[in-house]
DNA sequence: CGACGATGATGTCGCCGTCAACATCCGTCT
DNA sequence: AGACGGATGTTGACGGCGACATCATCGTCG
């Protein structure tokens, strides 16, 4: 099973990886658009068909990047852990975490939202983004327990949090970043103490 | 400046906007990939090189459906009149158009986010969305002023509005319409009155 | 050691976006 | 009126792409 990477044997031996890898790295530099089978290929010092053996088609490959992606993001909320502080504290880091990956992977954002709506991977990637909504359902319990987080069904309040920190890593993203990122403290306040006078 | 509407002379009068509302069934249909200049102009009856004239290439023509889905979309906002309702219901009733609109323009909606980062028409996007901020931070000076929504920065209140509106209808369109509709109220009420209990 | 499945190479097909060169139409200026 | 020029549409060509079929090579396992 060993694999010599220093040469260039008739097998690459890791193509799929750094197709993967050279994808991301055009979406992120040119966009989704120019992702192109074939210039990965060359990218890889392999033949335009050798991708094929990887992919079904290019949506599969598209599908893989963002599954990925929503992997990686998966991975970030979760590491986003707060020492002891309270419900507050914690929804705050979360919106801090989801709003770095989204300025420093927008174009993967991008996609894996819109690969959701046309593709034969839908399931895996919306049972993915059902992955996102329980790590946000945890601290939320947890914040009710204590007592920090109103009482009553979850889910909705998952929804809503999940929505605003979606959201407004959006507007993040799409506007320069400083004209929103200044907000952030100030959108999870409102977001926790209401809109309405109390 | 009159046009025959029902013959097919040399020029054919109106290619431009049949070239737009072929792109938008098309996005819809079969999705953004989709979406080819040169059946495009088959559809409308017109050689494979005339959209060249009315867009200066593929991304152009994108770039124009996207304008035309804020402009729409701005409108429909906008016609969304409560009569005499609180801040609240105002709000509830933006939620439910913004919602309505993602479920009817799914595809489109996508487009409209993913032009913005790679695109030569950068800045008219952006300013098409800083219109929707504007459209949603009306209603709240109104509701300041009558003492409904809590006094401050009227700013940071529309980013969390509009996040959690914008958040809240990407994910009733990428789920099943059903999982999420029903949640829409419960949302807005936990975004007005807030998640830490009073 | 031989067969087989996995992986890669080569060649081909049709479609696509874009451009250049040419054709036609229409409003405008003289 | 008539010529001109800009806007719009046509034709032809070029290179790139995704997909497929066919052949080549490799590692593995019986």
């Amino acid at each position: 099973m060993l694999v010599n990477m220093s040469e260039r044997p008739y097998h690459h031996g890791d193509l799929r990886a750094v197709l993967l890898a050279g994808a991301e790295r055009t979406l992120a530099d040119r966009g989704p658009a120019a992702i192109s089978l074939r210039e990965l290929a060359r990218d890889a010092g392999v033949s335009h068909a050798a991708p094929g053996r990887h992919f079904k088609d290019k949506g599969a490959l598209l599908d893989a990047l963002a599954l990925s992606g929503f992997q990686r993001l998966k991975s970030a909320l979760q590491e986003t852990t707060v020492e002891g502080a309270g419900a507050g504290a914690r929804i705050l880091a979360l919106a801090r975490s989801y709003v770095d990956f989204t300025i420093a992977n927008g174009a993967l954002l991008d996609l894996m939202y819109t690969r959701k709506h046309d593709s034969d991977a839908t399931d895996q990637l919306i049972a993915a983004l059902d992955e996102l909504l329980g790590v946000v359902l945890a601290p939320i319990l947890q914040g009710q327990a204590d007592g920090e987080i109103v009482q009553g069904d979850p889910k909705p309040i998952a929804y809503t949090v999940v929505s605003t920190l979606h959201g407004f890593a959006f507007l993040t993203a799409d506007h320069s970043k400083e004209k929103f990122d200044g907000a952030l403290p100030a959108v999870v306040h409102h977001l926790l103490h209401g809109l309405t006078p109390r």
